[in-house]
DNA sequence: ACGCGTGCCTGTTGGC
DNA sequence: TGCCAACAGGCACGCG
């Protein structure tokens, strides 16, 4: 399931294939992919897609609108497509006219600066990945960009710390709540956690001044160490060029319900916090 | 205003 | 062996 480290690689595989290519045409398989707020696809006949970038969980294509097909947008400075993978999203190029599959939700057709022309899919099997395309004021529309939290490997700890004091809930919630922080999932809030040696439902302003740095530290530590392996695939994720990441071998805790602490050897245990699975050393967290 | 529970969605897994 | 409930989980939404 991408989380930052996941749609981080998969910004950096899709940019080679996609960066400086025309959108040509675009088809929407599946209206619930799109965001109300979006423009549709087809509108955006005409960019350039001038960078891809990521912010939390969010993939960006920047998109240059000058020679946008749409009268209206042509010009328009800071039009982006946003996508969130949420679980099982995909986003890979493909020879022209390659024909879309039964989860495909959204065809891109682009051609490169020397003419060549290929195929951006996004694919999404759950279908609850979802797509906004618009101008910064459109995107400012949508709540969920409007309050996105900090990016983590930018936070320092005086702002983690002020950011935990009014919470009253568990750590894994706040951790996992988009507007605290931006792209931690389950997977790097349980092991950053582990990392910490901090028990998941612990309340957030209950966390002393160390703990809370330790945590920070920790939390960046398994991001950068995840974004170095190219993300964590479980079991749906690929990157841009369809290659699996490494980092779910070196899971402390995630999905190693029963197996051995890594740290103290005992069986790791499995709870609910905040209605996700979590595991968990309950000798080595406290 | 905040925290918690539920629904969305489909493929895979595990128990009987 | 086959069937079906449970599960995976990010986020919007409704409730108290």
């Amino acid at each position: 399931m991408p989380e930052l480290p996941e749609v981080e690689t998969v910004a950096r595989t899709l940019r080679p294939h996609v960066e400086g290519c025309a959108i040509t045409g675009a088809t929407l398989l599946r209206d619930s992919s799109l965001h109300p707020l979006s423009l549709r696809p087809e509108d955006l006949r005409g960019c350039v897609i001038t960078g891809v970038s990521r912010r939390g969980k969010l993939l960006l294509l920047e998109l240059d609108a000058a020679k946008a097909a749409r009268a209206d947008l042509r010009g328009a400075t800071g039009l982006r497509l946003a996508l969130h993978l949420r679980m099982t999203g995909r986003l890979m190029t493909y020879a022209a006219h390659t024909a879309p599959g039964p989860h495909t939700r959204c065809v891109f057709d682009l051609t490169d600066a020397q003419g060549q022309e290929r195929r951006l899919f996004f694919d999404d099997v759950r279908a609850f990945g979802l797509m906004l395309a618009g101008t910064p004021q459109t995107m400012q529309l949508w709540s969920f960009w409007r309050e996105l939290g900090p990016e983590p490997l930018e936070l320092t700890d005086a702002a983690f710390s002020a950011r935990l004091d009014s919470k009253n809930s568990a750590i894994k919630a706040v951790l996992l709540d988009q507007k605290v922080i931006a792209g931690v999932g389950n997977i790097y809030a349980d092991e950053s956690l582990f990392a910490a040696g901090i028990d998941p439902r612990r309340k957030a302003a209950s966390l002393s001044a160390a703990q809370r740095s330790r945590l920070l530290r920790c939390l960046k530590d398994v991001l950068e160490l995840s974004i170095s392996q190219c993300g964590s695939s479980i079991r749906d994720y690929r990157d841009a060029n369809g290659n699996v990441g490494a980092f779910q071998n070196s899971f402390a805790v995630y999905g190693r319900n029963g197996q051995a602490c890594k740290a103290c050897g005992r069986a790791l245990e499995k709870i609910k916090v905040a209605g996700r699975a979590t595991v968990y050393c309950p000798h080595c967290q406290k």
